[in-house]
DNA sequence: CTTTTGACGCGTA
DNA sequence: CTACGCGCCAAAA
């Protein structure tokens, strides 16, 4: 039969995500599916919404989290984009001309 | 309650 | 490489 999982708040889906980004290592990058299947999420983009919803000053990398092209996503409305590209710029992740990442040398995690 | 949106991924042409 | 569409689900309106 169908069973949801249990919604326990002590380990629910967003406090799953946070972790999962938090063992990103510095100078590394993943993206939005690789995160969402680490934590069994039922979909990328409630990754990205979990980002989101990161309060200014979280203890939570979120800047090491892009997308599967390996280039940091547009939000909505807010600069944050052009934040996260010097954030990561310096942990030494090199950025393409292009303004992508190459995922084969910083992408995480790596087999 | 219903509908729309969104820091996405991936297959196919 | 680009273009189009569908899937998946939570939060906001």
């Amino acid at each position: 039969m169908k069973k949801p999982r249990t919604p326990d708040p002590a380990a629910s889906l967003y406090s799953r995500i946070y972790a999962a980004v938090r063992k990103i290592p510095k100078g590394r990058v993943s993206t939005y599916g690789r995160i969402a299947r680490l934590v069994r999420a039922p979909g990328p983009r409630v990754v990205g919404y979990a980002m989101a919803a990161l309060p200014a000053g979280s203890s939570v990398p979120w800047q090491r989290v892009v997308n599967h092209k390996g280039e940091v996503s547009l939000r909505k409305g807010g600069d944050g984009e052009l934040r996260q590209r010097q954030l990561l710029e310096a942990e030494s992740v090199h950025f393409s001309l292009r303004g992508r990442i190459d995922l084969k040398t910083y992408g995480w995690p790596t087999p």
